[in-house]
DNA sequence: TCCTGCTATGCAACGAGTTGCACAGCAAGG
DNA sequence: CCTTGCTGTGCAACTCGTTGCATAGCAGGA
C-alpha cells in the first residue's frame, strides 16, 4: 500500500486541499497512481491523525473553506524510509490481454466486436499520448533540466510517453492479429 | 472485477484444479492478471455455485485428490457477454514512478540507495524478458500460427515482450537521470 | 428563474484482494 | 531419520478501494 506515499510526494511538490489532490491524481501523479476523492479524504484524515501532515484552514470568499495540507518533518521521514525499501513487483491487471486470449472462445461476431472495441481503446491511448507530449513541450521546453525535481518529473513523464507509444504499437499488432483470424 | 473472467479463459484453454490455476497465474496468465491461491479457491467456489464451472473429482495415487474444474455452457455465455463489454481504463499503480519523483525530497545517500534498488529491479525485468523470449522460442517456433488460439496467445506474449523492453529502456533512462542529479 | 456545474468535504456499505494460518500425505536429499 | 519442499484445499481477519449518497454555497447559461 502506498497511496500515503504518493500523497506525501504530491504535497511536498505543492501543498493543497483534498479536492486539489484529487484533481492532481486525475492529471499528473494519477497517471502512475490512481485514487478517488473519497479515498484521498480518508487517507488524509489518517495521515493527519498520525502527524505526517498538518492542515491550515484557508477561508475563501464565495467558496467553501478548504484545508491546505502540508507535510511535517515526521511525514518527510516516513517518505525517506519508504524510498529505501525494496520496490515491490507490480501487481499486473491487464484486462485487455485477458480479453484477447478469450477471443479464441467466442464467435466471429464477438471477435469483430472486440476489434471495434480495441480500436476505440487505441484512440483513448492516442489522446493520452498527445496530452503527455503537450505537457512535455509546456513544462520541459529546454534540453537542460532546471533542477533535480524537474529532472525527475521529466524522466517519469518520459516513462509515460514510452509506455503509451509501446501500447499503441501493440494495439496495432492486436488489431492485425484479430483481422487475420480464420473466417 | 474480472478474476472470474481470467479464470474462465484459463479453464477454457485447459481444465484444471485450483492449485494448477494458481501456478498458471504465477506463469502464463498471471503476467497479465495476478491472483493468490486463496483468492482463486474462493472465486472457484462462487463460480461453481453459480453454475459457471463444474468440478470432477480426480483420485491420485500418492497425492491428495484434486477437483478438476471445467467451464459449463452458462460459463461460456458469461465470458462471451463480458468480451462485448467496454474495456475499462487500467488502474495504474506504478510505485517506482512515485519513488522517482520522491527522490527529489531525500538526501544524496537516499538517492544513491534508490539508484542501487532501481538497478536490482532492472535485473528482475531482464530475467522476465529472458523468460518470455525463451517461451516464445518454445511455443511459437514457426512464422505461421497453428490456429486462432495460438495466434492470440502469441500476440499477448508479444505484448509482454514489448512491455519488458520498454521498461528496461526506461529504467536505463532513470538510472542515467539519478546519476546526473546535482551533488 | 431554474438547472447545471464547480468547489469543497465527508459517511456508509460493499466488494476485491492480501496476509496469516491450518491440515495432510508423499518424495527426495542430507 | 529428519528436514525441506511439493501437491492440494481451505478458513478467518484484515486492509484497500469503489460506489452511492449527502450537504452546501456560488457562478453562469438557457
Amino acid at each position: 500500500m502506498a497511496l500515503e506515499h504518493a500523497i506525501l510526494v504530491s504535497l511536498l511538490e505543492q501543498p493543497g486541499s483534498g479536492y486539489e489532490l484529487a484533481h492532481r491524481f486525475d492529471r499528473s501523479i494519477g497517471r502512475f497512481w490512481t485514487a478517488t476523492h473519497q479515498q484521498i479524504y480518508r487517507v488524509l484524515g489518517r495521515m493527519g491523525a498520525d502527524g505526517w501532515i498538518t492542515a491550515e484552514q484557508v477561508d475563501q470568499r464565495g467558496r467553501p473553506d478548504k484545508r491546505r495540507w502540508s507535510v511535517t518533518d515526521p511525514g518527510r521521514a516516513v517518505l525517506t524510509d519508504w524510498l529505501r525499501e525494496e520496490v515491490q513487483p507490480e501487481a499486473v491487471r491487464h484486462e485487455l490481454a485477458v480479453k484477447v486470449r478469450g477471443a479464441a472462445f467466442t464467435d466471429r461476431a464477438g471477435q469483430v466486436a472486440l476489434l471495434v472495441e480495441v480500436a476505440r481503446y487505441r484512440a483513448d491511448h492516442e489522446a493520452v499520448l498527445a496530452r503527455y507530449l503537450a505537457g512535455e513541450r509546456r513544462d520541459f521546453p529546454g534540453t537542460v533540466p532546471a533542477d533535480d525535481r524537474a529532472a525527475l518529473q521529466h524522466v517519469v513523464l518520459r516513462g509515460g510517453i514510452a509506455y503509451e507509444r509501446m501500447v499503441l504499437a501493440w494495439l496495432d499488432d492486436v488489431l492485425a492479429t484479430l483481422r487475420g483470424l480464420d473466417h
